[in-house]
DNA sequence: CGCCAGATTGACT
DNA sequence: GTCAATCTGGCGG
């Protein structure tokens, strides 16, 4: 299969900062569409970046996988306020997910995986690997990679106010370049798959 | 405060 | 392939 390596397909002109519409609407949705646009973090470094190439869509309460099951405000976030980024973290590493579903629903999309685009310096810095394959592929790697940490949790990704936000540079994807899989590392999953990645992509997490 | 499950990663056989 | 490090959030007491 061709490599897929979407910043050649970056339109960088048309860059514009998703709104917050834009996450209100079903969570798969907004996962599949997530796909391409670029992840944007602002450092005293400088901008680290990359572009969205895997993600998942989790559910309200009725998804097993959810963390919407464990109530607190976990849950409270998740049926909250859409386009606020939610963190939590699991064997020490943060998980970065935007809160994303339509009205009286629950639901947010978890990043898995980017391709590197700006700031590959001190994403080495941050990770201290060399490889860039290693740098952003996996949920955990990437919040590292851009300095993500708690003090995200619940902070709008519709404006630049608080260094993190994503944009669209116009790169498109046609239907049959997005591939579908179920979510990884979940106990239970539900009946349908709700993982998406970018075919040909040398930046998937893991093979689906 | 203690217990425990968990949307992972990296080291090692 | 196996496996454990090491930490967060929720919940019971």
């Amino acid at each position: 299969m061709a490599e897929l390596l979407l910043k050649e397909r970056i339109k960088s002109w048309r860059a514009s900062i998703l709104p917050k519409s834009f996450y209100l609407r079903r969570t798969d949705k907004v996962a599949e569409k997530l796909l391409g646009k670029v992840l944007v973090r602002m450092t005293p470094e400088g901008v680290i970046s990359g572009l969205i190439v895997e993600v998942e869509a989790y559910f309200g309460s009725e998804d097993p996988a959810s963390r919407a099951r464990k109530g607190g405000d976990l849950r409270r976030t998740l049926y909250g306020d859409v386009g606020l980024a939610l963190v939590y973290g699991i064997h020490r590493q943060w998980m970065l997910n935007v809160v994303a579903h339509t009205e009286d629903e629950g639901g947010a999309v978890l990043f898995r995986s980017l391709e590197p685009l700006e700031g590959l310096e001190t994403m080495r810095e941050f990770r201290r690997v060399f490889k860039d394959e290693l740098l952003t592929t996996g949920p955990g790697r990437l919040t590292k990679a851009l300095g993500i940490n708690k003090s995200f949790h619940k902070k709008p990704l519709y404006v630049r106010d608080h260094g993190l936000w994503i944009e669209d540079r116009g790169v498109k994807l046609r239907e049959d370049e997005v591939i579908r899989g179920f979510r990884v590392g979940v106990s239970e999953d539900l009946p349908t798959p709700y993982r998406f990645g970018v075919k040909g992509s040398p930046f998937i997490s893991r093979k689906f």
